[in-house]
DNA sequence: TACTCCAGTTATAACCTCTAACTAAAGCTA
DNA sequence: TAGCTTTAGTTAGAGGTTATAACTGGAGTA
């Protein structure tokens, strides 16, 4: 991963990094990160406090470490799960196998998912492993998409269940009205106004942000079906972090019901049958 | 709120207890919870470290005020949009409502449903207060529900746009495949069988979750179309908590587009125009 | 007036992160 | 091989935290 360790001293400072690391994993799995110690590893290690100075900085570079590490897991955890399924079930099986990744690994999904630590602000390299899971869904939701329209044949863009988007809802296609769907305004501007039925409306304001995305810079490099693929990964994204967080917060707990079928219903709704 | 102060000296009691309180949150409001500290908010008023333990006796106790007053709160502005709103937009404005107020209260926010604190158990009247804020939902949705029937009168339940639930589901509606929808056994027992079509899914699995639903116990008093209602409103939940942790999070930064937009279009797609 | 109770004090223990200064050993180089 | 340099690990200590124990003085009460 990192520079080869050639020197017998650089392999050493890794192989410790390494245990530093491992003890760290222990106690983060137990009681989160925040109850990350360094002195508490130390004497785990039967070593002094100050001397795991001399392998991190400070213990921000550990928790750095330890984010990277998740991201990189929960990214491989993803790879591997949409590498091993057939097509038809690509979404889904990303969706069980990031769901599984989470309950098996509470503290580790919270610690990339979670509330951030107050002075940490996560590295770059991060963003990029973030960007790369993200790139998975989009070019899954793309390859749907271009699956479904070599099925259908040219010039058949419509029809129930077409698009690549969640809610059969297809991509951006014609203007719309509520163009300013910001809520931060208090203003409201047409509360008098008729409300448009669900489904219209579901389809309105899905369509006005794959027009907003289209307009937006890059971060997603499939080219064509762009705005749609990437507004499904995001609603993807959101769907299943909503469930999976308040499930690993133990919001659930004492309602009685099962989240995996919750869970279920709304990887269903994503257009991946689970 | 609690017990009148009768007693001058428990007026006093009650008026540094609100104190601590204030400052509490202004500390919570600048660096989140984790960042909380006894000590210092002393120093602040002018005492001295141990003086505060007179008033709670611990730093879980002071949480759990913070916890419970946010709770409280976040339920006092969802009656109130849903007091204030026309039935048209009441879903809408709720949700609306809950994003303002957790943008402009982000820390609050997170301290209710964010990563959980490790040692630190939520008391039961926070699951009273989060219970209120629950029924609320259902019951919103089982007005919808009523509403929509009556208007279209009896005898007429299918078309377009029917039922309550998110994604134009209707109530659970015959038995479907996929009984048991649990990711967590790793065998994957109908691998290799087709995947149904996008639209069916989705709707199999949403019934299959009302059934389960309609097996648990209470937690939700509504009636008749309470299975139905308890799914849109989890539904909701789960969505919205999704796209609003991850923006306060700040995993949308850098990523070039707007969250109310993500937001709006989740919230459509929960049958609310936005 | 006398008594009780309690707010707030200091001292202390046991943690934590992190810095400074020092020791000793390991490895590199001439 | 001798000497030099680099560095792992040490102790001491500053400054922070939560929390307890014991004490003081004043405020309210009988």
């Amino acid at each position: 991963m990192a520079s080869a360790p050639v020197n017998p001293r650089e392999r050493y400072r890794q192989q410790v990094r390494e245990e530093i690391k491992g003890h760290a994993w222990a106690q983060v799995a137990g009681s989160g990160a925040s109850a990350l110690s360094l002195n508490a590893i130390a004497k785990l290690m039967g070593l002094s406090g100050p001397a795991l100075y001399r392998y991190y900085a400070n213990r921000d570079e550990l928790v750095t470490e330890l984010v990277l590490d998740a991201y990189r897991e929960l990214a491989e955890v993803n790879r591997a799960a949409a590498a091993a399924a057939i097509p038809e079930r690509r979404l889904a099986d990303l969706a069980t196998a990031t769901r599984r990744w989470a309950l098996a690994n509470p503290h580790r999904y919270l610690l990339i998912y979670g509330t951030p630590v107050p002075g940490y602000s996560a590295p770059p390299e991060a963003t990029t492993v973030a960007g790369g899971i993200m790139e998975l869904l989009v070019t899954t939701y793309a390859e749907i998409d271009s699956r479904r329209r070599t099925a259908a044949g040219p010039g058949d863009g419509a029809g129930p269940g077409e698009g690549v988007g969640p809610d059969g809802t297809g991509s951006g296609d014609g203007a719309s009205p509520g163009e300013d769907a910001d809520p931060d305004d208090g203003t409201d501007p047409d509360a008098g106004a008729e409300a448009p039925a669900p489904a219209e409306a579901a389809d309105a304001a899905g369509a006005a942000f794959e027009r907003h995305l289209s307009d937006c810079p890059a971060w997603t490099g499939v080219s064509p079906a762009a705005p749609a693929a990437a507004r499904a990964a995001l609603t993807f994204w959101t769907r299943v972090h909503g469930v999976i967080s308040l499930e690993l917060a133990g919001h659930f707990t004492g309602m009685g019901f099962d989240p995996a079928l919750l869970y279920a219903s709304e990887v269903a709704s994503l257009g991946g049958a689970i």
